[in-house]
DNA sequence: GTTTGTGAACCGTTTCACAGCA
DNA sequence: TGCTGTGAAACGGTTCACAAAC
């Protein structure tokens, strides 16, 4: 029974990281990943991901580790990844053209299908392929392509409307590229994914890194501190 | 004292959307917020808003709410976006170039000051107005021209070997776009942007929803549900 | 010796509830 | 009445520790 199973959102994420670590390791040949191992690539402890491998189903033989590639099928059953997912790509500004060109999603699983933008300067020509289509077309080529997400990728202030498109025209969630968050039915989840964000994060990180270093004594190993996770010792 | 407090990863997720709120709402004229509106625009309940501006030292008036200069200026001040910030961008591909396009970034603090690749084509072509200069180039750039974060947008076998070069050529912190996790010291903080990860993310919360609304009962308000909240009532 | 699986303790965040102020 | 500030309770995720299996 496939895909049974409640996964928090970091969870999620993790799940996300073992897939690919397990990916690596089958193209380099390895049979089995310890639980030590996987979460190195993830910066989790090995606990934790035992505890994440547990609660998907998926269970390691003791002294031996996790089969690679039942573990990268059991992950990619939870994920929802064994078919392909069609997606509708909306705005075809810089992010949208650089997400089109991203050929590797292809292998992924995922497929850009359609691509819309409101342009008129744009319409028509082609993104990677596909020819732009109006945003007036979403709603009937959602449905004639069988397309599952739609990506937006459009100013801050035009992202709403398009959301209403798409989940009026039925795609089943949403990746969001844009600075706002979006209103939608809670039917229809929403992944954002902020440039923004994600640089201001990072600068409060700088910001508090460098005042620990100050204030704090000089050396100090934290306990949330990322990278070469210093988890030794039992 | 700016600066001063210990802020979650949560939470600075939180501070940045209030942000953008404030600011949002200081464009339009607005004078004060309530912790509620704060909290819709973040997907957070009020009570969250309050402990949230509590932490960061920022008070606002019972009856009335949060002043909303006041508000985007203290959140400005803790995470440390007074100043402009100096990015070197690393890796010309799709990523790279839409991210330098991306001419919002200016006004929100940030600046892409250089911008690097491996490959000898691109080398001496202009990006956005801005040379390519070669990897080589890295740590002698980032001195010269003071910059503060790094960008990484290159393939992820080359992620690694870049991030060493960037941390050895002194940046604090950086951001990176390639799908793999780097081992850096715990002195530079790292800020991952992983577009497939929030794709697996996406589908991930797509399949749960569906395995909700057919296995439970056809309509029910959950609890953790995104969208327009439905927190009402005292 | 190595590594899994898991109950129990731990920790931080979120929510609740309400006193206090405009 | 509307809204803030905050202790206390509830929740969920992470870590610990160890028995069992290879």
């Amino acid at each position: 029974m496939p895909g049974r199973a409640r996964v928090s959102r970091p969870a999620a994420e993790r799940l996300s990281l073992y897939l690919r670590e397990a990916e690596r390791l089958a193209a380099l040949g390895r049979v089995t990943v310890s639980s030590r191992q996987l979460g190195a690539s993830a910066g989790a402890a090995d606990a934790q991901v035992r505890k994440d491998l547990g609660i998907i189903g998926t269970s390691g033989q003791p002294g031996i580790g996790y089969d690679v590639a039942a573990l990268a099928a059991a992950i990619r059953a939870v994920i929802g990844v064994q078919e392909r997912w069609r997606a509708a790509l909306v705005g075809a500004g810089n992010i949208g053209r650089a997400l089109a060109a991203y050929r590797r999603l292809c292998e992924e699983g995922f497929e850009v299908a359609a691509v819309f933008d409101r342009a008129e300067s744009v319409v028509g020509r082609r993104v990677a392929g596909i020819e732009v289509l109006p945003i007036e077309a979403i709603a009937e080529t959602v449905r004639r392509e069988a397309i599952g997400i739609g990506i937006i990728a459009v100013p801050p202030e035009a992202a709403q409307e398009v959301a209403d498109l798409l989940v009026a025209a039925g795609v089943r969630g949403i990746l969001n590229f844009a600075p706002r968050r979006l209103q939608v039915t809670p039917r229809v989840p929403v992944v954002d994914v902020d440039f923004r964000s994600a640089l201001e994060r990072l600068v409060l990180a700088v910001s508090q890194r460098d005042e620990e270093s100050t204030a704090d004594r000089p050396l100090a190993a934290r306990p949330g501190a990322r990278g070469v996770d210093p988890r030794r010792k039992r």
